[in-house]
DNA sequence: TTGACACGCGTACACATGTACGCATATAAA
DNA sequence: TTTATATGCGTACATGTGTACGCGTGTCAA
């Protein structure tokens, strides 16, 4: 457990990209940024900057172009961020943010039925962990 | 939909403490959340001035003591909380973070079977909206 | 070799947020 | 009524965050 400082939004979505492309440079991060709504190349190079000092990614510059990749799994993010976010929302509980989810956000059929082989197998499994 | 600027953490804290105490004062959500952890009394007065001006909540000054209500129901601020979230870090599926949830954080057996419960509902209403 | 262009990097700046001081006042106790 | 105490409220300040400019340099085509 390094305990860094988390995320900010911008970061994030940052890191996510991340995640998906790989190994990347900023020019790439931007461009896959940019398909969803418009952000500023400079923008986008302070917050991979900012990722990096934060301990979340390394990088290194070759050829006049530097190239980021993450040093964490999606999962750790994932699992700090959402954390933090149950307990501050929902006391500690996660049961009612899942009930928030299943219920308020459409899940599809197919992914219910899926849900329904996670608890399947939970129930059986006993306690894991 | 007003599209109030969203809540900070400390913000979040404090609007969660007024839902679960209903009008109360600013010393009262501050013994409120000094069970947990110690907290200034000024930083909390900060937050719910903050949590006003951002138009989560009202207050009235009565005998020299300002007494603070909430004007939102947390399920509004819940959903656009989780869905800010499930935006930024799942790309707007829902399915990865209950998955996530399920699997990872401890849901208790009779939940489990809760959560079956729902997911029979779901399918059966079919497609609720 | 010389431009034209891309990129790194230092830097900046406004606004958000966590945190809290201190004065003036209102209230309750004596 | 005087005094001690609690509270409101203006204010402040360091840090975090979103956003971006512009200079200097490295790269590549002509």
């Amino acid at each position: 457990m390094v305990d860094r400082r988390p995320l900010s939004k911008g970061e994030m979505e940052v890191a996510r990209a991340l995640w998906e492309l790989g190994p990347a440079t900023v020019r790439e991060i931007h461009q896959f940024l940019s398909e969803n709504k418009p952000v500023d190349f400079s923008t986008v190079q302070t917050w991979l900057r900012r990722i990096e000092s934060k301990g979340y990614a390394s990088s290194k510059l070759k050829g006049g172009v530097r190239t980021y990749s993450s040093k964490t799994k999606p999962g750790t993010v994932i699992r700090e961020t959402v954390n933090d976010l149950v307990d501050r929302l929902f006391g500690g509980e996660a049961m009612p943010l899942v009930r928030h989810l299943v219920e308020e956000r459409g899940i599809e059929a197919s992914e219910l039925a899926e849900l329904r082989e996670v608890i399947d197998r939970l129930e059986k499994g006993g306690q894991k962990k």
